[in-house]
This record gives structure tokens, C-alpha cells and sequence, in this order.
DNA sequence: CGACCTGTTGAACCAACTCAATTTAGGTGG
DNA sequence: CCACCTAAATTGAGTTGGTTCAACAGGTCG
């Protein structure tokens, strides 16, 4: 029996933002599941070029995925929120073509990468979820190269902090127009391709403007409309996904 | 009976760069396969928003996939080459996020999207492949939006001249150190978030370096190791991939 | 208290953009 | 075969969005 969590009282399967499963979906999940993880923060889940045994669910907390160059530059792929699958690549590639760092303490389910193939053979329903959120993950890099190719500074930043912002609001993780954010200037700046005092001055343009601030650790979303339409977002909900 | 080419004797099939398939399996893919269309260039073989109830390999020739915005800027997410699957995210999410267009005549097979599941059912080897080539996607728009981000305009047209000459390198469409290429500057640079003016002048560049020149829709490759350096790829092969 | 991390602001600079004009290459029809 | 037309490529000149360098302020922690 696994530690910690039951998938069958899992508190994010309740959420309207992931598809629900059946009783005996639930029970195989239980069985694949071999334990959970907790870690600090600023802790590497998984290292770019390395492969992993283990693949995760996230179960609370945020996080980064982000490219090293040589060089030292770096690139922040996307942002990690609970309920996100970890280590597809790895799983199905044989290694890890980023680094996983954990921004807050996190909390992951495990799964065995050796029983990956299980899935595919006993559990189709959880092979198409895999398929599925493989190409959800497609299509939003696919909108963050639109945004990092074709968008302003402020239209990277107001994209940046809508779609993290509609993420924790279908999370529950929003108190009216407040959420706590774990990532730093530097974070939002490396994943927009923005230098960090460039971002900092956008930010506090957006701030002015009164359309949204972040200080502290906390963002405030003051006008999710006009952000959404600075960002070239349809003001619509987010999509519901499948979860492992 | 399928028209056109039968996938036991499918040519892409025999490339070194794809993934060998069993007897048994290719029968399979034999009955999946439901036909082949051909396309002028130009075409487009899928529309951004909608959905489409026929999902393709690519046989031969060579596309692109781009998003158009409201403004009228377009970003090309990436090339497709032969080998391809097209339509997974209509497939699996029920809609296009961006257009697939034709830079080439094309021909490519047809598959029925209602039997998607099948594979899943039935063949659960095709559905590991489906989720391998949405994991291998996921890692190359990773790749795109670490060069948007991080690398200045030389940097990432190198990048995007690598990657482009690998690809058609391991389909066998090079000669020496040449290959027909029928992108134009213009979806470069809109691959590559730059304008028109600095991908020409950054080509030119290229050019008076002796590292690879683009005319007349014919790509050569002059300094392969050294462009590959300035991209910051590692000289590696392409790596091995399911085609379905 | 000092060290450090995060955020803020000013000033100078430059990579890439826009605007605009010109050349080259194909393609078509007379 | 040439005249014409259009799409693609090229080059120059001026502008700007974003960068770099640098200094400084506030908070937190050992």
C-alpha cells in the first residue's frame, strides 16, 4: 500500500479542471502508484540529460522546467503546477532534455518508469490520457514560441501572468485578485526571453497601468480582461486535462 | 485495399532514421491506413481552430506549421518533413491550435481519426509510438523556445540551417553538400522571430562566412561542424523515430 | 551587524526593426 | 524570344525596444 495520499481521496482529482475516473480506474491508480515525495524548495526533481527510474505527479506545490546553456545563459521552459506529469520524456525518450527545480516545497506522487509499459498494455484509458497530455504540453510550448517570436515585452509579460494566473485560479489556489507566487522577476525574465531589468520595468508599467502587480511573493490580478487582451488571450476557461 | 503506396513497401519506411515494424505490424497499419491524397504546393492541409476527422503521415515533401495572429503577424512553429504525423492534437484535443501548409507538392496518408482508439485497444506498441512522437515534438518546440529566447539572430539561424539540413540529411534529400529547400526567407524569419530585412542580412553573414548559403531554393551546407557550434548543437545523429 | 538575495532606477549603448528603394529571378502571354 | 509582371532577395538609412553596466534600497537570515 503507498504512502501518503489515496488516489481515491486525492484532493486534486475532485477539481473541475481534470477529468474524473472511474472506481476501477482509481484502484489500478492506486496499485501504480508506488509512494510519494516531498522536497524543499530550490530542489532538482529531475537533470537534463540524465534519464530518471521515477515519474512523478505533482500533488502541491510550483516549480520550473528550464534549459542550462553552456554559457550560463538559461531558459525557463515552462512553469510546473500541481497535477502536471513529470518525466515523460525521460520515461519514454530515456532522458530528461531539461532540469526540473522545485520553486516552493513540492509534494509528488511516484510511479515506476519500468511499469510505464503496463499502462499501454493493461490501462488504454490511461495510455490516451498520457498521449493527451503529451500534446497539451505540445500546444502550449507551441504558444509560448508564438509569444517569444512574435510579442512585445509587455505582451510576453501580461501573457506570462495570465496563464499562470488562470492555472492557480483553477487550482483554488487564488484569494479574490491575490495569489501566491513563488517565482522571482528573474524566473518570469528568463521565461520570457527578457532580461531581468528589462522585466522589472515592464512590471512595474503593467503595475502603473493597473492592470496587474507582483511584490512579495504575491500577485495581484487587477484586470484580468484587459490583461488577457494585452496578452492576445480568448477570455476563455482553462481546458479540462487528465491527470495520472 | 488502400490506393497508392502499401506500408510494407513504404520507402521512408527502409530509412535507417525510423523505427522498424514486425510483419504482423505493418499488416496492421495496412488495414489503419485508409488512403493518400496529394497536395498542390501552397495547400493547406489543416486549419488552426478546427477540427478534422483524418490525420496523416507525410509521405513525401515538405510543409510548415505556423499560427497566424489577429494583427496578421505569423509565427511557423516548426517545418514538417516526411515521416511526419499530422493532426495528433485535433486527434486527441479535438482542434488545431495552427495551420499545417504545404511548401512543396506533398502526398501523404490518411488515416481515420475515429479509429484512433483502436490503436489504442489493439496495438498498444502504435500508441507508445503515438505518445514517443508527441514526447519527441514536445522536446524539439522546447528546443525553439530555448533558441528564441536565449540566442541572438545568427545564433538561432544557424540553429534553425542545422536543423533543417540534419532532417532532410537523414531522409537521403541531400547531395553533397546540397538540398533543395523550398522555404523562403520570409518563413525563416518567421520561424526564427525576425524580420524579413535581418534574416537576409543574417544569411548574407552566413554567407561571407563560408558556414552555408541559401539561393534560388537551394541550401548549402559549407562549414557543418562550425554553424553546428555557433547554434550550440552538439554534433550528434538524428536520433531514431516511430513513424506510423 | 554584515552578507545576501530581490527588486528598482538611471544612463549609455546596440541589436534588430521599420521604412524605402532597387535588383534579381521566374513565370506568362503575346 | 522578348516584354511584362510579380514574388523574392538585397541594400541603405534612421529609429527604437531592449540590453548592459552600475548604483542603491529593502528584507531576511545567520
Amino acid at each position: 500500500m503507498p504512502t501518503g495520499t489515496d488516489c481515491t481521496s486525492c484532493p486534486l482529482r475532485q477539481l473541475a479542471l481534470f477529468t474524473a475516473m472511474s472506481a476501477e480506474e482509481l484502484a489500478f491508480m492506486r496499485q501504480f502508484k508506488t509512494g510519494e515525495v516531498s522536497l524543499k524548495k530550490g530542489a532538482t526533481i529531475l537533470s537534463q540529460g540524465e534519464g530518471s527510474p521515477v515519474l512523478y505527479t505533482v500533488l502541491s506545490g510550483l516549480g520550473t522546467r528550464s534549459v542550462l546553456l553552456e554559457d550560463g545563459r538559461r531558459q525557463v521552459i515552462n512553469f510546473v503546477f500541481p497535477g502536471d506529469f513529470l518525466g515523460l520524456q525521460a520515461g519514454i525518450m530515456g532522458e530528461m532534455k531539461h532540469t526540473v527545480t522545485a520553486a516552493t516545497p513540492m509534494v509528488l506522487c511516484t510511479f515506476a518508469r519500468s511499469r510505464v509499459w503496463e499502462l499501454f498494455t493493461r490501462q488504454p484509458e490511461r495510455a490516451y490520457d498520457l498521449t493527451w497530455i503529451a500534446a497539451m504540453e505540445e500546444h502550449f510550448l507551441g504558444e509560448t514560441v508564438v509569444t517569444l517570436g512574435q510579442r512585445d515585452a509587455t505582451e510576453r509579460m501580461a501573457w506570462a501572468l495570465v496563464r499562470i494566473w488562470r492555472r492557480l485560479s483553477a487550482l483554488g489556489l487564488c484569494r479574490e485578485d491575490r495569489a501566491v507566487l513563488p517565482f522571482r522577476q528573474h524566473d518570469l525574465a528568463d521565461a520570457l526571453g527578457l532580461s531581468l531589468v528589462h522585466a522589472n520595468r515592464v512590471l512595474g508599467a503593467l503595475r502603473r497601468a493597473g492592470l496587474a502587480e507582483l511584490a512579495r511573493g504575491i500577485l495581484r490580478m487587477r484586470n484580468h480582461a484587459a490583461l488577457s487582451a494585452l496578452a492576445g488571450l480568448p477570455a476563455e476557461a482553462e481546458e479540462r486535462r487528465p491527470i495520472l
